[in-house]
DNA sequence: GATGAATGAGGCTTCATTCAT
DNA sequence: TATGAATGAAGCCTCATTCAT
């Protein structure tokens, strides 16, 4: 759905800027809540009443932090995100050639979403299912510029020669649906063992971009 | 999301029984304004009002013909799931060799996106989004036979040495992803041009499966 | 609820006038349906639909025969209580001392209840939920003359001095009350057994209204 | 309907725990509101809407304080055969005698039917007419229990030569029955005066049940 | 900092009734 | 004679949000 998140922009507030310490934690545990609601009872029935009795709170304490619920979601989504794309980014430090690069990048992708399953299902579930006031999905607002650090790694890799020449767009693309394979995965069974995957999805995208020798 | 659909179980209730021309008309007519609000406004905001506007209806004359908004909405994914399935089903009917059979499948099933898109969106956001009254969402109600088909070729492929030897729900989940990129593309942008999909994602896919000579 | 019906006033519209075979055929399943219906799901979900369907019959073929589900269940009201009524009067005609006509009315009371016990409960149902447009329950209207036979026995036996002198309208009303007991009995429990409460209501009666020799 | 309520079981929930001044005061006023509705225009009509209109208040402020309209019906039921079951309770508490207790016990049911009335009409109309999902009604469940402080005394008195003996079952319908004659007099006219009834019920009963000195 | 109270908008469904055939 | 089609009104309930405290 969405693999990584280079340079994520500045939340639309500040940060954590003149938060009290309470605050912080309220929102923190909102935004806990919220995943575990969306978890149990999907999007579509995770009301502010739900997500409220599971932080242990009044519902309109929600409000006081949140604005709104769709705030709420936002924030939830774009710190999920935000984790996974730091994680690929940090993965990737460093690293100079594009295949170890790919190989740095897919195995923290994998890696993230197998610790932060919870989290990573609850924000596609809302980045499917959410549209603003307007009627937009937020999957058009959040997505673009996420797969940025993956599509700069394989057009570098198709320069020099690693992997085949294709579209660059249709490359990151599936390269993309491959590792979101991880989440459909989790998606559908939370316990799911994601092993298996871990251990196959690498060498199945090397191959299909054209590196003999895996 | 759903790649296939072998021997399709009947509809729960006789497939057009004792429907008069003026009740199967409806209904399809329903189905069609359901698809035009999910893909319009998402499965969330698809109320009966906004999907009896669509069809230039009352409200209440959608519940006369489907007893529920939910039975609409099954209907809907069911019909579409259903003509998927068979035309994946169709295009391999005869083939014999794995890699004929796989690129048969592909082929057909990319097409078929490609040209019921919009149909096809809708369905998918349906699945992943509705719960039905118990809160199991429907694709863990929709699924597992859905993929019997692809699963079929890729074991048949691994035994004859056509495919690299890999874990079949490994294998198949991957092709399935690799595939239903090109849902998420039209999901998207509904205008995508799916050529390039199409031209790449079966050596992709063939590649990824060990097949060198692609 | 409802002791008798002396004299009962021809129903609104004319009672068999011009009505072809099957249309009395049609109108007595209507009733018989609805009686059914009441029994089994109560009047406030007694629906055209539930009414039609247990009459097999199309929902909109219930307002040809009746136009209107009111004059339907009005109609149905009318019929049980006339025939309990003329039981009773039957029962009295020709016997002269007060203790015999209420011994006689009393047994035919109970007789006619425990015989036709279904469809004298869903008219109870019926005189106790339905409203007319204006608001005004259907035992306002129907009641007052329906005692009217009981009322005049319990005088004459009182004149006479077979029974006790008291009120005569709280004389008719507990012996009303008493003779009820059998309805409340099968509402309750519809297979119920009267035999007993049949064997010992009367004397009860007798002895209440200073009878001693009972 | 329902003559006593000996050893009322605890409401299901704990009786008024935790809630605030307010919402004790709304829940009373909304229980009034109730009454005076189906009072007004019956169980049938009496919808949320015409509740809050009674209570000026909003449909869903209703739903605030009862969770549902089944729970306010309820809520209702209960609150007002406790308060009768309380009133005769009370009344035989430490009186010895059959005679004297069935005389008390009479007394204070007729008393409290008077001064209660509305509210008795109400529930009385309510058990009847309502049915929860399963389609049972409400007299089949709350009924039973209600009658055994009247059926003990009867018991006790026919045991000690008080009482004529017969079926201990028929003996406490009629004696209900002819008490509950109060209950059909204020649901008819809600004006009525008790007063006749009240001098000439008991001796009624009593004469009934073979005490010859009355 | 937090909440209980209250609401209005909107959602799904039921239903008696009308009408063309 | 009978019905399938269609509807509008109304019913119950959910929910995000506002506000006074």
């Amino acid at each position: 759905m969405c693999s990584d998140a280079t340079e994520r922009r500045a939340p639309s507030k500040a940060p954590t800027a003149g938060r009290s310490f309470i605050e912080t934690a309220r929102r923190r545990q909102l935004i806990d809540a919220a995943v575990a609601t969306v978890n149990e009872i999907g999007y579509h029935r995770a009301s502010l009443a739900e997500i409220a009795k599971r932080a242990n709170i009044a519902k309109s304490a929600v409000v006081y932090y949140f604005a709104s619920k769709e705030a709420l979601l936002l924030e939830l989504v774009e710190t999920v995100f935000a984790a996974l794309g730091e994680a690929v980014l940090t993965s990737v430090d460093g690293v100079e050639s594009p295949a170890a690069r790919l190989r740095a990048y897919a195995e923290a992708y994998l890696a993230h979403v197998d610790a932060d399953r919870h989290a990573i299902v609850a924000a596609v579930e809302i980045v499917i299912s959410h549209r603003t006031a307007d009627g937009t999905p937020l999957y058009l607002i959040e997505d673009d510029q996420d797969t940025a650090l993956l599509r700069s790694i394989l057009a570098a890799g198709m320069e020099d020669g690693t992997f085949r020449t294709m579209p660059i767009g249709v490359a990151t693309g599936l390269a993309e649906s491959v590792l979101d394979r991880a989440i459909t995965l989790v998606q559908r069974a939370p316990q799911s063992d994601l092993g298996e995957l871990r251990a196959h999805a690498l060498p199945f995208l090397f191959r299909a971009l054209g590196v003999a020798h895996v």
